[in-house]
DNA sequence: AATTAGCACTCGGTATTGTAGAGTGCTAAT
DNA sequence: ATTAGCACTCTACAATACCGAGTGCTAATT
């Protein structure tokens, strides 16, 4: 074998095997598992020069070889294979979509949480972000004088409802009167385009009551506004803390305190591509500082449409790339096709695309050839 | 000072010292700060009797003692007294009461929240649960013929929502009669009651369609039942971590799994008694290994009412049982009073009870006295 | 030029030992 | 009934020694 090829197989030995037992991989466990025939002293030659290049660390004189970021990332980009699942993986997969149908919100959660159970990291989701969607039909139903009802009615069959308490009482006539007008303004237009702005239209078109009025439509407003906020959920956690990087209570709760906050995690989704397929940012390439020896593998679900939204995995660096990105391919591809079976696609129309994945190259690849 | 009274002062010593520093407690140490003026030697024989008596614990011969459970229980009954909260405490909470208002579920949470932060411990609360609650009027709104939304009203402003995905349409007539048939049979009815019984009385007063009409019924019953489960929320998990007693990842992550599973969480809710005031129970008392050397207090708001709900707190059985027992008192005094303005009390008389406490007295006075 | 056997070396982890000090129980005196 | 005094126990911590895994380097081999 030429030495090139066989510092990538070096590479791709020392990151699956460290996957694997999270222990520095010597020479010796190389030669004996993955590349016999060769001497230890030849790979001890290989894995100092892949270390002078960055791609393997030595976290002291005499320990194996750790992959670096750089490391992890030509084994995504260059070295590694993707798994096709498992048969039982898959059937769990299925049965996960099947339970959430026809209300397919539910079974993001459902998937959600079997893709925790299925990897052992922790899994999360965001519904889709409605702001770009249009409104159909907004409807405005009175229970009783002090309460209220509102139901939005989205593109792709999207459906927000928001029970609004007041504090002084409105009348049946009123209430149907502002039904009325929410839907003669606000049909057919964008959810992220009411706003304040909105309120002062609207406000015009009424002349009784302008106190009562304003209030009731401020909280209309901003139970809108508040429809088009991503819903995040988050499962297994707690497999996190069954890893040896977060094993201190410490590192634990910095983790779990970042997860366990909606808004910062919301952002990690923003970091992430508008397009389909599976992404991966290791460590810092997240770009968060909690997050440095972590994983993020994320993934767009109905990504044609514009109510799309992301399911991912977070995990410590040193995770099973091979395995779950092979299962979010899977995932995503049936996903879709699952998906687009029931919804009504009125605006856009769905192409539906093999589950290709996307990874940055970061590393050319002579580097590692030379 | 007699025998028998100092017994007491140096169990309450040891337990407020215990619960500060978390270290166990010497005999030297109460003499310094509780009981000056006697010896270390009195102190140390005392001690021993109250150890041979179960009130104390000696971690290893050359160490301080610390409470045991039945030491924390006698605190509680016969010795702690229940702090004023702070200024800047009652503040925080009125805040948090004020923020949710009018929507006094939107409280709820918010005030869980502060709690969680007030006390460094986690904090839990319970939706009122609406299985007794009577139905004042039920909707089911068509937005197209896929997409329905179900909207029950019940006692004490309580509404409940849910989207309805059908796999076949539905007309617009067939909906409307469905809707108009809910009403006549569910209104006035207890949520308990409807169940798969109610759905054979309803098919009998269809004959058109039936398959349709047995799948649409289905979906609604399922989701009046579903209405009823109460909600739970949890915040402040995290701050256990930093607690010494759960400071290994094992004993965390273990906490961690049970809080996270909110079946488990709702039978915790079930254990406590259906009385107002404030509930405590220590390690066994509540029945659950897994919180073995937690407490958990829990109190009752609303307690007057059929849709009373659960809030509560869980931290190491060494908790600040004075402060806390004052914080809870307190919050449940005024979460009644805030949310008695704003809610229609059309089926219950509130009346306005001062925040006692209740506490099970386990053990009998004498015992400590003699 | 590439590979390999051999060997000295490094360094983390574990076990061992020693020590300081906190806290006790017991006894005899008050 | 209380207390001073003292011997005793036990943990926590630091220092030390040692094992073994794994390395880098050198010289011999292909």
């Amino acid at each position: 074998m030429n030495p090139a090829e066989r510092k990538k197989q070096i590479l791709r030995a020392v990151v699956e095997e460290y996957i694997h037992t999270a222990e520095p991989v010597g020479s010796a466990a190389i030669v004996r598992q993955y590349l016999t025939g060769v001497s230890s002293a030849t790979i001890r030659n290989d894995m100092a020069e892949l270390e002078r290049t960055d791609y393997l660390f030595q976290p002291h004189t005499s320990a194996g070889r750790v992959p670096t970021q750089k490391g992890y990332r030509a084994y995504l980009d260059w070295l590694m294979e993707r798994q096709r699942p498992k048969a039982e993986d898959m059937i769990e997969l299925q049965n996960a979509i099947l339970r959430g149908m026809p209300h397919w919100e539910k079974t993001i959660r459902e998937v959600t949480e079997t893709l925790a159970h299925l990897t052992g990291y922790a899994a999360l989701s965001a519904s889709p972000r409605l702001s770009k969607s249009k409104i159909k039909q907004i409807r405005l139903i009175r229970l009783d004088g002090m309460n209220l009802v509102l139901i939005v009615f989205a593109d792709h069959d999207m459906v927000k409802h928001h029970h609004i308490r007041l504090e002084f009482p409105i009348d049946a006539a009123l209430a149907e009167q502002v039904s009325h007008m929410l839907n003669r303004e606000f049909a057919n237009m964008r959810m992220e385009y009411i706003d304040e702005q909105s309120f002062v239209r609207m406000m015009c078109l009424f002349d009784a009551n302008p106190e009562l009025i304003a209030k009731v439509l401020r909280l209309i407003i901003k139970a809108i506004e508040e429809m088009t906020d991503v819903t995040v959920y988050l499962y297994g956690v707690s497999n996190l803390f069954t890893c040896p990087e977060f094993c201190d209570i410490e590192r634990a709760k910095e983790l779990y305190d970042f997860l366990d906050d909606t808004s910062k995690v919301q952002r990690l989704f923003m970091a992430a591509g508008e397009h389909g397929g599976t992404q991966i940012m290791i460590g810092s390439e997240i770009g968060i500082p909690e997050l440095e020896d972590c994983s993020l593998v994320l993934a767009r679900y109905l990504p044609e449409r514009t109510v799309s939204g992301m399911i991912g995995l977070i995990g410590p660096s040193r995770m099973d790339y091979s395995r779950v990105t092979g299962l979010m391919d899977y995932l995503i591809k049936h996903l879709d096709r699952m998906i687009c079976k029931t919804v009504n696609a009125d605006d856009n129309q769905l192409i539906l695309r093999g589950g290709g994945s996307f990874f940055r190259p970061l590393i050319r690849s002579d580097e590692i050839d030379g």
